[in-house]
DNA sequence: TCCTATGCCTTTCCC
DNA sequence: AGGCATAGGA
């Protein structure tokens, strides 16, 4: 047995080899909280529990899968242990028992443009939005939809505390929400958080599944325990409400998703859930140079709320993380290029091993331009994904017509491509096909106008398509050649769009069915570097750091720490998002091992409006920051003084606060 | 009535 | 850059 326990310190011992019953691992950055987990989950096997009756939640499918694979590997290949996001548990369990909730257990769950489409739908039918008024938009609606599901409030309370210029507009909402629900139960789809919402109300109010489910998952354990919301921590605790066997674990100096509705609570209450809950804190933390970890403590010291968490490596030495003082993004961009090749070829770092994390997504567009001309090769996590990209939803709106003739948004999505069709006559149409006893597309009302011909076109591909319904291949392929004839109509920039639709017939490989192939697509979408394989093994890896928590490289450099950029200039005036901006830094310094660079640009040109900078607040309010980082400065740059104006007293005072961390300036 | 061109306004993070 | 309202043309 490859389970080696005097490999793990005592409190992670104690956390893996620990009795039955409720458990609390608070474990810092960098503690071993992976480790002590998937140890946990091997050790249960060891005893003899089944694999199939052990439940791991995550945060990510990344995260879960890479947990399962270091679990299967420990134990010599144990498959069936259940994993995985929180939404894919949910929907596995909820397919199970869709009929006592009013659903088949075919439904289909809507991504987030999905979702708009159809709120934005109901946004226009009710009229909302013209004549004068500034209705919000369907992605502002549908953002406190969600808010409120995921905080367990009333839309009133979330428009009054989140979205006061709307407060005015609670009706209008509640009416939207109300038919909003009626018209997914009518379409049998669901959206990610009726997948939550479904599943806490078949714990709650169905006693039987209830304790089927909970019976069947003897063992739960809930990763990154510090960003469930309500719903998430009510079904994690109901999983455990027959045996009362649930180990959380989380860091709530990690929390980083209260935007999506995580309340920290959870963990802080926790033990008050089941009656002797155990607790465990890990504090050795074996990733990261003790210089790393005194950033990372100086980062959270300055937090508003008093964590008394203080990192600690076994390890001496290491080299003092470097803070750049650079003119604008261009010498960012060559600094951070610099950098990676330095470590490259001085240090000896496999690509591999280093990572650029981001606040956003797009803040590396200028680095990945650099690293396209020097030839290094990466691979962007998070931000837009494969299967999110607008012509490859379009193909799987074709193929969404044949797998259900009575998709409204995919019929909205498809008659949008066609001249002289607006949005008018596509509802017409696609509500005549949605109540006709015979969903079928019929052109011959439309004789007279311009796109009859179109619809025609269609019309007979959709009859092509059908035939090969038991070739996903060749249905695919057809599909996308006749796609592929309008692209240039449809997207101006189709050429670099082009590429992508050969690389649909991978995904048609991989599921073998239509079914497989768009069920679930929403929850699991498939990134470009699978359907678009480099031919690379040393990738650097460009992250935003949302989607970095949990991981780890040798050398980490942080782009734009800029105010506006990071933080976030929606987070500049409310203090609560500031701080989780702060936790947010604070993850993105701990995920490196030996190396760390922070960039700090003093002139960020925004899409609109002004530059922003100099300064990052982050930063400035950590005391002794110039004790802590090597600061860096380049010359040159290609920002001028004097564009920018005279600056106003707060700039003045963090230019100020500048020459005090940085010396002249 | 319905479609499209133009101009204004917003813009994160993830399942 | 893209969504949305609004104006003006078919």
């Amino acid at each position: 047995m490859a389970l080696e326990l005097d490999l793990l310190n005592e409190a992670q011992r104690r956390a893996v080899t620990a009795p039955d019953g409720a458990h609390l691992v608070i474990a810092g950055a960098g503690t071993g909280k992976t480790s002590t987990l998937t140890h946990r989950v091997a050790w249960l096997i060891e005893q003899g529990v089944s694999p199939s009756a052990i439940v791991l939640l995550t945060f990510t499918r990344r995260a879960a899968h890479e947990m399962l694979e270091r679990v299967s590997r420990m134990t010599g290949g144990a498959r069936g242990v259940r994993g995985g996001t929180f939404h894919a548990f949910a929907t596995r369990a909820l397919r199970r028992h869709a009929d006592r909730l009013g659903y088949t257990p075919a439904f289909t769950i809507l991504d987030r443009s999905d979702a708009e489409g159809l709120v934005g739908m109901i946004r226009s039918e009710l009229g909302l939005g013209g004549k004068g008024r500034r209705f919000a938009t369907k992605g502002t609606i549908l953002g406190v939809l969600s808010r409120a599901v995921n905080t367990s409030r009333t839309l009133e309370e979330v428009l009054e505390s989140q979205y006061p210029q709307y407060a005015g507009d609670v009706a209008d909402f509640e009416a939207i929400a109300r038919r909003y629900a009626e018209r997914k139960q009518q379409q049998g789809v669901v959206d990610f958080d009726d997948l939550l919402v479904l599943l806490d109300r078949l714990l709650s109010t169905h006693d039987e599944a209830r304790r089927a489910l909970s019976e069947a998952s003897r063992h739960v354990l809930v990763d990154e325990y510090q960003d469930t919301n309500r719903l998430q921590a009510r079904i994690a605790a109901r999983l455990a409400s027959v045996h009362g066997n649930l180990m959380v674990v989380g860091d709530e100096a990690q929390s980083i998703y209260a935007f999506r509705g995580a309340d920290v609570e959870n963990i802080l209450q926790f033990p008050r859930l089941f009656d002797a809950c155990a607790i465990t804190t890990l504090e050795e933390n074996y990733r990261s140079t003790q210089p790393i970890l005194d950033l990372a403590n100086g980062v959270l010291a300055t937090a508003a709320q008093g964590y008394d968490k203080h990192l600690r490596s076994p390890r001496r030495g290491g080299a003092r993380p470097v803070l750049w003082d650079l003119a604008d993004e261009h010498a960012q961009a060559d600094v951070v290029l610099g950098e990676l090749l330095r470590l490259h070829e001085e240090e000896g770092l496999p690509f591999a091993e280093q990572a650029v994390l981001v606040r956003a997504a797009h803040h590396s567009a200028l680095l990945e331009v650099l690293l396209a001309e020097a030839g290094i090769p990466f691979r962007k996590v998070g931000g837009l994904r494969f299967t999110e990209a607008a012509h490859v939803k379009d193909v799987f709106a074709l193929l969404r017509l044949v797998a259900n003739p009575r998709d409204v948004l995919a019929w909205f999505r498809v008659l949008g491509w066609f001249e002289g069709l607006g949005a008018r006559t596509a509802q017409t149409l696609a509500d005549r096909i949605a109540d006709a006893p015979e969903p079928r597309l019929d052109p011959v009302p439309w004789q007279s106008k311009r796109f009859h011909a179109d619809l025609v076109s269609l019309a007979e591909l959709l009859v092509q398509l059908e035939a090969r319904l038991h070739d996903l291949p060749d249905l695919l392929e057809t599909a996308v050649a006749w796609y592929r004839e309008r692209l240039p109509l449809i997207h101006e920039d189709w050429k670099r769009r082009v590429r992508d639709l050969e690389a649909l017939g991978l995904l048609a490989e991989r599921a073998g069915t239509l079914e497989a192939l768009l069920a679930d697509l929403a929850l699991d979408p498939v990134e470009q570097a699978e359907v678009h394989p480099t031919g690379h093994d040393d990738l650097l890896t460009i992250s935003t750091v949302h989607s970095a928590k949990g991981l780890e490289w040798d050398a980490v450099q942080v782009l734009q720490l800029s105010d506006g950029s990071f933080p976030s200039g929606f987070a500049l005036d409310e203090p609560d998002e500031l701080e989780e901006e702060r936790r947010l830094l604070y993850v993105a310094v701990t995920r490196a091992r030996r190396h760390l660079g922070l960039m700090v640009p003093r002139f960020v040109r925004q899409r609109r409006g002004p530059v922003l900078g100099p300064g990052c607040v982050l930063l400035e309010s950590i005391d002794d920051l110039a004790q802590l980082v090597d600061v860096r400065r380049t010359a040159g740059g290609a920002y001028t003084l004097g564009v920018r104006g005279a600056p106003d007293a707060a700039e003045r005072g963090r230019l100020a606060r500048f020459r005090d961390v940085f010396g002249d300036g």
